[in-house]
RNA sequence: GGAGGGGUACUCAAGCGGCCAACGAGGGCAGACUGUAAAUCUGCUGGCUUACGCCUACGUAGGUUCGAAUCCUACCCCCUCCA
């Protein structure tokens, strides 16, 4: 059980209250219960990535020691946008959106949760009949001095920064739903924190016993910076190809790495302090970060894929060997085609613009061969090999 | 309700009658190099066109002018402060 609990722990930022989180998965065990464990997502991105997998890693960490994992779609607090980062106002989702959405959720975590022990819930089904004197009534719960609190809001408030109304229901919706759940556990990310706070104060308001909060860092998208986001285009999706997430794995900084052996990978931290060594020692990073982008792949496209990507990976770029698998076009043009149109219609460029530029930048390949007269045709009658910088290819047949 | 500030390309942000397809930064892409799609350095970063060149863009719609992102009018939107 001890053994449980350190998994459990591993990788999270903080537990509110811990001995309290760990005196009730005691008690459960003995009892032969399940705790319900809560992480809400917002059904606003299609694909989910990395950064989200921490929290199915740690949901996952639960179900393993015997507890019920609750995957909370956001569809009614998704229509408002969480006010936590950016202000941004979002689109609202249609009910169609939100669904199909939520499709392709179900399709991805399973990759990691056990579907046996996994709820999915939409909180639309608790907040669409609360109306407007639900809503007052749970407002009044809280005040408006303890929502200051919140960094961000009283970040805003001090510098003079709007602060909508609709942004103070936020969290307190969230924190409903975890009345509604009856939650045990809430995870989610240290910006979630004061959200999950709330959550405790309003089971505790409605009688019931206040959920622990456990909360796992933000992760860092590609660049290292900024937090791995769909919209800042920095993120490996779980529904990536094995190659394109190797690959995304390898454009990582080296030492973005290491903060993704901290997070993502499953080895014991014995292993990993070890790697770091032999680093240190001289070993080839760019190997050692292999072997991470294979144990993700492996993940989520099961045995094989990982290694089968790091083939395919050196062949390409260490070895300068064409890739498998390049797309073919075939373009009628009996008059021949210039070959900027060529590389528009192969696709590998969005513009003939940004197809002249590619080529007066000595990117662009045909036949294998360098070209830099923008003014070559393509004459009919076969297909040619068409490249683009190292990562794009196309055999385009024209005829 | 009153006073003031602002809306510029993917983002931030200059420009305030012609030299503006629009400074600069970030991001993105490419090249060189390399140990990798790391790091570093360099270049490019509206569309169409084989080429000359053409077309569309600075919140929206008009207007002034040989000529407007830059001036005028109306409208829409955003923000701040005071009530």
């Amino acid at each position: 059980m001890t053994e449980a609990f350190a998994e459990i722990e591993r990788g999270t930022e903080e537990i509110i209250p811990r001995e309290e989180l760990f005196a009730r998965l005691e008690a459960a065990g003995r009892e032969g219960r399940r705790l319900r464990i809560k992480a809400g997502f917002d059904p606003t991105a299609r694909d989910l990535h990395l950064g989200h997998t921490l929290l199915l890693n740690k949901l996952r960490a639960f179900q393993e020691a015997g507890h019920e994992a609750i995957f909370l779609i956001g569809d009614f607090t998704g229509m408002i946008g969480d006010p936590t980062g950016k202000n941004e106002t979002r689109k609202p989702l249609t009910r169609a959106q939100v669904e199909e959405n939520a499709q392709t959720y179900r399709e991805q975590v399973f990759k990691i949760l056990d579907p046996a022990h996994t709820t999915i819930d939409f909180n639309s089904r608790w907040l669409d009949p609360l109306g407007a004197e639900g809503l007052v009534r749970l407002a009044a719960q809280h005040t408006v001095a303890r929502m200051l609190e919140r960094d961000d809001f009283a970040k805003r408030y001090r510098d003079g920064l709007p602060i909508a109304i609709h942004e103070f229901l936020y969290p307190l919706l969230q924190g409903y739903d975890s009345v509604a759940l009856k939650a045990d556990v809430e995870l989610g990310g240290t910006d979630q924190k004061f959200n999950l706070l709330v959550g405790r104060h309003l089971q505790h308001v409605y009688g019931q016993k206040p959920q622990c909060i456990m909360t796992v860092p933000i992760l860092e998208g590609l660049d290292g910076v900024q937090k791995m986001s769909k919209s800042l285009n920095n993120y490996i999706a779980l529904n990536d190809p094995p190659q394109e997430m190797f690959g995304k794995m390898m454009s990582v900084s080296d030492s973005l790495m290491w903060r993704y052996y901290d997070l993502l990978s499953f080895r014991s931290l014995q292993q990993i302090a070890q790697l770091r060594r032999s680093v240190d020692e001289g070993a080839n990073p760019r190997d050692v970060k292999m072997g991470l982008a294979v144990e993700i792949v492996d993940r989520f496209h099961g045995g094989g894929a990982g290694e089968a990507a790091r083939a395919a990976f050196i062949a390409q770029f260490s070895k300068g060997e064409l890739p498998q698998d390049i797309p073919e076009i075939a373009v009628a043009a009996p008059a021949g085609l210039a070959l900027p149109r060529a590389l528009k219609e192969a696709g590998l460029v969005p513009s003939t613009g940004e197809a002249n530029r590619m080529i007066q930048q000595r990117a662009v390949r045909v036949d294998s061969e360098r070209v830099e007269d923008r003014t070559l045709v393509l004459a009919a009658g076969r297909t040619y090999l068409l490249q683009v910088g190292t990562r794009r290819y196309a055999r385009l047949a024209v005829n």
